[in-house]
DNA sequence: TAGATTGTTAATCGATTAACAATC
DNA sequence: TAGATTGTTAATCGATTAACAATC
């Protein structure tokens, strides 16, 4: 009865797909084929089908997908066919713009913690939560349940504020900080650098 | 004399060694090895060997790598030893928040240029540009021979966006816009969404 | 029915790993 | 010299593509 192993690179296709449905929903669209989809992504047809059909079998022959079926089938595989609570680390530029990020709240994420080191920041009001001292962080959290972390702080201090996160029941880790951190086994993390992304493609130019 | 094609995935991987060599420099360490850099970033002793053999022979068996002089050709090959312009289009919170990142200058780049369409906007300093008339774009770019650009605007406006840029001679795009753009051949796109990175960590909670 | 498009298989392509001679 | 680590080759592994029967 366990489920099949999906490869990482599938899963992290799916996002892509449920946004580009997302969107096409605007616009009144019912039916989308691979090919379309494929078109709206960048990826080829053939690749989508079998993304796809590692789940189920969600389209029809002859017609397509279902927009508003695949969709949803989409945010349950992801498990986003729920709002997940999430909790800022570090209330500096970065932190604090994704405070107040409004994408994420329609994308199944709500903001609902925020923490510092800083007396200045303390207390104040980013978005709609207050940011609490970084010293209750594994208290908070722990007692708000949340799962979902982001890593906003110095490169410094990233790998402490790791293994802080590593005490409570934080599962996966947005994480801005420029330095790879080490987590224990079953924590997952994501890399967001924009330097990072340039430099991927100076190399070009 | 045509330079051997190296695959994106190891071009994308280069930023990271770099990434880490500059930090272990901070730390007084003059050599490394393909071991401690794979450990620094995740990544096997072997592939990290085979990436940096595809640029030439920068190691010394029995040795290792020197830090110095591996970062300098990592730059020379990524084109990062000097610094390119940014131009940001979009001074909403995203743009507004990349205008000020102080990553930026140390790692090759420099915002010169930001442009918005809000008349609320245009005219306000941000970080240590003024924001311009996004009318004056092209104009602008052009003028100032920017090859790299930031789109920090709504999903909506980003494929206009990127068709006015194809008038200048931008060649390089990091997309913070949830979608996917079009653009010409020779032009790269990266794309940042903080949504979809948590996404594809959500599907293993 | 005729046309279209899925789900799936087999073939291709590319990336990673393991192993080791070369050599510092 | 003995130990260590590179650069590179061959083997393995995994991902993508092409093709097509099934079927709406």
């Amino acid at each position: 009865m366990t489920k099949k192993k999906i490869p990482d690179i599938i899963i992290g296709r799916l996002p892509l797909y449920l946004r580009a449905l997302e969107r096409m929903a605007t616009e009144d669209t019912i039916v989308t084929s691979s090919k379309e989809l494929g078109e709206w992504v960048g990826i080829s047809a053939a690749q989508i089908r079998k993304d796809i059909s590692q789940f189920g079998e969600f389209g029809k022959q002859g017609t397509g997908y279902n927009i508003e079926f695949l969709s949803k089938k989409l945010r349950e595989i992801m498990n986003i066919d729920r709002v997940w609570d999430v909790a800022i680390i570090g209330a500096g530029d970065i932190g604090k713009g994704l405070a107040r990020y409004q994408g994420f709240l329609d994308r199944g994420f709500r903001v609902r913690l925020a923490f510092d080191n800083s007396p200045d920041k303390i207390g104040t009001k980013i978005g709609d939560v207050v940011v609490e001292d970084i010293a209750n962080m594994v208290k908070s959290i722990n007692e708000a349940k949340v799962k979902v972390a982001i890593i906003a702080v110095p490169a410094e201090n990233a790998q402490s504020v790791a293994d802080e996160l590593a005490k409570t029941g934080v599962k996966a880790i947005l994480n801005y900080a420029t330095i790879c951190i080490g987590v224990p086994e079953g924590v997952k993390v994501q890399y967001i650098d924009p330097a990072t992304h340039l430099q991927w493609m100076t190399y070009y130019l």
